[in-house]
DNA sequence: GAGCACTGC
């Protein structure tokens, strides 16, 4: 295998002098880096003007300031904000101040490991845990950050991983007395975060779970009446908006990883503010009469805006430019390496790389970041197949897939230690950028893709996905680099040149701008908002917001004047996406509800209901012919939801498994749906809805049903015989080869979604009839009326 | 005649 290049000219055999070079190259930088880091733990409060983490400055994962990240081109050095800003920051008008503390790194860390949901939180004895505590980064700045918190409605928190905020800052809100009597709301993007660091608080307290300190995540709910932080996620927090505008239970909401900038991460921000505004008296306090804006509201609020990176500026701004507090986080350091020249085939780059590392470096796991399970699968079968021809007297290679949709029990191969005389080599998507930290990695390979979805919107509402391999971000390529400096110094190679880090962008476009907005859109119309006349950090595109008006116009859920119907209220009333919310009301008037909510269930599961096995497409097809139902995709799945019961009533959980993957069934798929159908029962029952009606035999009482909130995801058989032509959309569109009506010659469909690979395909299919087209469009016309 | 990253109520 000829070798891959890294640096400049160097190889990664050589790492000392590969990073000698490295550090020569960039030596301005690092001398004023050394030169500023604090020789000591020190805690500096400064309130004058202090630019923090001017625009484009990049997270540190080099925490020691010593050699590594940093780059030739001063904009994108490395440093611990202090005092001495470079130039290019003076004058920049910012009330920000600079908690600047050296800390060591934790044991402890978050998201570890979580997979089967057991709690990270140690066994230790709560005065172990305040020994720990008091080591973290954030400590040594409390009591400055008590003061800050105190005097100001709203605070912006820039901490670096691993300096401790998400887990001390809700404690010293308690501890001071500042959350009053009111609960010290938390929210995290992610479920397992919000509940392993419940536990792990409760257990620093001192008490169970759901006393002092609970979590609330869909599906699962830890509270007691003695309640006082609560971790959550941020669409347990919007869908509370709802019932409860003004968040009056809490005096404080946190608001964790707004770096991420989630949609509802986004929404609560926007809201935020028009709470405070009506909590607080209608102002935001300045610098000057700080704290005094209190007195005008019986129970005032507080925020707090948590980021672990860039944007803090940003979100400070949005925020009557509030207050920017910093601390810093430790990490060890990590040397970096691009390759010299761009790689045109990363699979075959990372193949050579790990070879590279594996018979030149010390042990120690590898991370190999790839963009899917396509180009993982085949990796693993490289790397196993090489690794087979080593001499015998070099280490072995363990290979470990991750990817989202991997069952559990393969999953969880990543955390059993690593025989002896054994290198670990994760091959992973996104899901170990974030979402799961896995021990004992000293070196990362960097593909520098990955997967995004592409929401290609259409102005009549109609429109399609499209999942497509892309660049990653700047701030993608640093967190996954620090991916290899968790527990000691580790090294990231990656498969791209300087050139190609320097051009992508700084961080991706938040989720408000590249999704459907038709269920916010509809959330907020709850609240009499509309979401085109919002303070946004980031406005949404006007073609995106008139697409999702416009859809919740055809269910009905708006009328002509924009104003929300009884049915809207209904449909937001169900934790669904409009449109099966919309199929769910219309089941009621049908008399289907057992079936059309079967069928929402399992389409509004995070996964397929049936494995796609390329190798075993034949046998599956076979298999899943006694499933099928001639009208199509929708009833083949309630056909399959039943087998399934059939089967659990009786045999055992191992029984159970088998039987599904027999059927090429995805057991995690049925479980989640059967939660989901539950929680919508429970929903109707509410409202007042007699789930229990039945179709019987009359299967087109649910696909006219579904066709209500499937209107826009209808089209018409072509002249053809083969392609579909959109009804409200000019895509012409094929059923999907996968699909129970492949091949089928029916004149008209609705679809669960569209998706564009080599054609644009319809999943999802269920055939109906012509007449149900002419009868929705005399409604339409009948609204416009 | 097929090729799906991740997350949320």
């Amino acid at each position: 295998m000829p070798a891959i290049h890294f640096g400049d000219g160097s190889t990664a055999k050589n790492v000392e002098q590969a990073g000698q070079q490295h550090r020569r190259l960039s030596s301005p930088a690092s001398s004023k880096l050394q030169r500023m880091s604090p020789a000591s733990p020190s805690v500096t409060m400064n309130g004058k003007i202090n630019g923090v983490h001017p625009n484009g400055r990049q997270p540190a994962v080099n925490g020691s300031g010593k050699a590594g990240l940093q780059s030739r081109k001063r904009k994108h050095v490395y440093m611990d904000a202090s005092d001495d800003e470079p130039a290019d920051t003076k004058g920049h008008k910012a009330n920000g101040v600079t908690i600047n503390v050296n800390g060591r790194d934790q044991q402890f860390r978050r998201n570890s490991g979580n997979l089967n949901g057991t709690s990270s939180a140690g066994s230790s004895k709560s005065r172990e845990l305040q020994e720990q505590r008091k080591q973290l980064p954030i400590a040594q700045g409390r009591e400055a950050l008590i003061e800050q918190i105190a005097n100001h409605h709203v605070t912006v928190l820039l901490g670096e991983t691993g300096s401790g905020k998400t887990t001390q800052v809700p404690q010293y809100l308690l501890e001071s007395g500042i959350a009053g009597s009111g609960i010290i709301a938390v929210t995290q993007p992610r479920r397992v975060a919000a509940t392993s660091l419940a536990a792990r608080v409760a257990a620093e307290q001192g008490t169970t779970l759901g006393g002092l300190v609970g979590y609330s995540v869909r599906f699962d709910e830890v509270a007691g009446p003695d309640m006082r932080i609560k971790y959550m996620t941020d669409g347990m927090l919007v869908r509370e908006l709802l019932s409860d505008p003004l968040l009056t239970r809490y005096s404080v909401v946190v608001v964790d990883e707004a770096h991420e900038r989630t949609l509802r991460t986004d929404l609560l921000i926007t809201k935020l503010k028009t709470i405070l505004k009506k909590r607080n008296g209608g102002i935001f306090p300045e610098g000057k009469g700080k704290g005094k804006a209190a007195a005008t509201s019986g129970n005032p609020l507080k925020v707090i805006i948590m980021s672990a990176t860039l944007d803090a500026e940003k979100f400070s701004k949005f925020y009557n430019n509030c207050k920017i507090l910093y601390v810093k986080g430790r990490q060890h350091s990590v040397k970096i390496y691009h390759t010299a020249e761009s790689q045109v085939d990363y699979v075959d780059a990372a193949l050579r790389t790990f070879f590279q590392i594996h018979v030149d470096h010390p042990p120690g796991d590898v991370l190999i970041f790839l963009p899917g399970q396509e180009d993982i699968e085949s990796l693993d079968k490289s790397i196993r197949l090489y690794a087979n021809r080593l001499p015998v007297d070099k280490m072995a290679v363990m290979t470990c897939p991750m990817f989202a949709a991997l069952p559990p029990a393969q999953q969880a191969k990543i955390f059993q230690s690593t025989p002896t005389n054994t290198r670990k080599c994760i091959l992973a998507t996104n899901i170990a950028e974030t979402s799961i930290t896995i021990p004992g990695i000293k070196y990362v390979i960097d593909t520098g893709k990955h997967k995004e979805k592409l929401h290609l919107a259409h102005d009549t509402g109609s429109g399609f996905d499209a999942l497509l391999t892309r660049d990653i971000t700047k701030s993608s390529a640093m967190q996954r680099a620090g991916r290899a400096g968790r527990e000691d110094k580790g090294y990231c190679f990656r498969l791209y040149t300087e050139e190609a880090f320097e051009a992508m962008a700084v961080s991706s476009e938040p989720e408000i701008r590249r999704t459907s907005l038709t269920s916010a859109a509809l959330q907020l119309k709850c609240l009499d908002e509309d979401i085109e006349d919002l303070d946004f950090m980031d406005r949404p595109d006007v073609e995106s917001i008139m697409s999702a008006l416009k859809s919740l116009w055809f269910l009905n859920a708006i009328d002509k004047s924009r104003r929300i119907t009884d049915a809207g209220r209904s449909m937001a009333a169900f934790p669904l996406e409009p449109n099966l919310a919309s199929a769910v009301l219309e089941s009621v008037k049908n008399t289907c509800t057992l079936e059309v909510i079967d069928i929402v269930s399992v389409l509004s599961s995070t996964s397929k209901l049936f494995f796609d096995i390329s190798d075993e497409r034949e046998a599956a097809a076979e298999v899943r012919r006694k499933f099928r139902h001639r009208s199509g995709d929708h009833m083949t799945i309630v056909n399959a939801l039943r087998s399934y019961q059939d089967v659990a009533a009786t045999e055992s959980k191992a029984a159970r498994k088998e039987w599904c993957r027999k059927q090429y069934l995805n057991e995690r798929t049925l479980l989640e749906a059967i939660k989901i159908r539950d929680q919508l029962r429970a929903t109707c029952e509410k409202m007042g809805i007699d789930w229990r009606t039945s179709a019987q035999d009359d299967e087109k009482l649910v696909t006219k049903s579904l066709f209500r909130g499937l209107v826009l995801h209808s089209a018409l058989l072509q002249p053809d015989g083969i392609t579909f032509k959109q009804v409200y959309g000019r895509s012409v569109i094929k059923i999907h080869p996968g699909s129970t009506l492949a091949d089928q010659k029916v004149p008209a469909i609705i679809y669960d979604e569209l998706v564009y690979t080599n054609h644009i395909y319809a999943r999802g299919v269920s055939a109906i009839p012509k007449a149900f087209l002419a009868e929705i469009s005399i409604q339409i016309k009948n609204w416009v009326a």
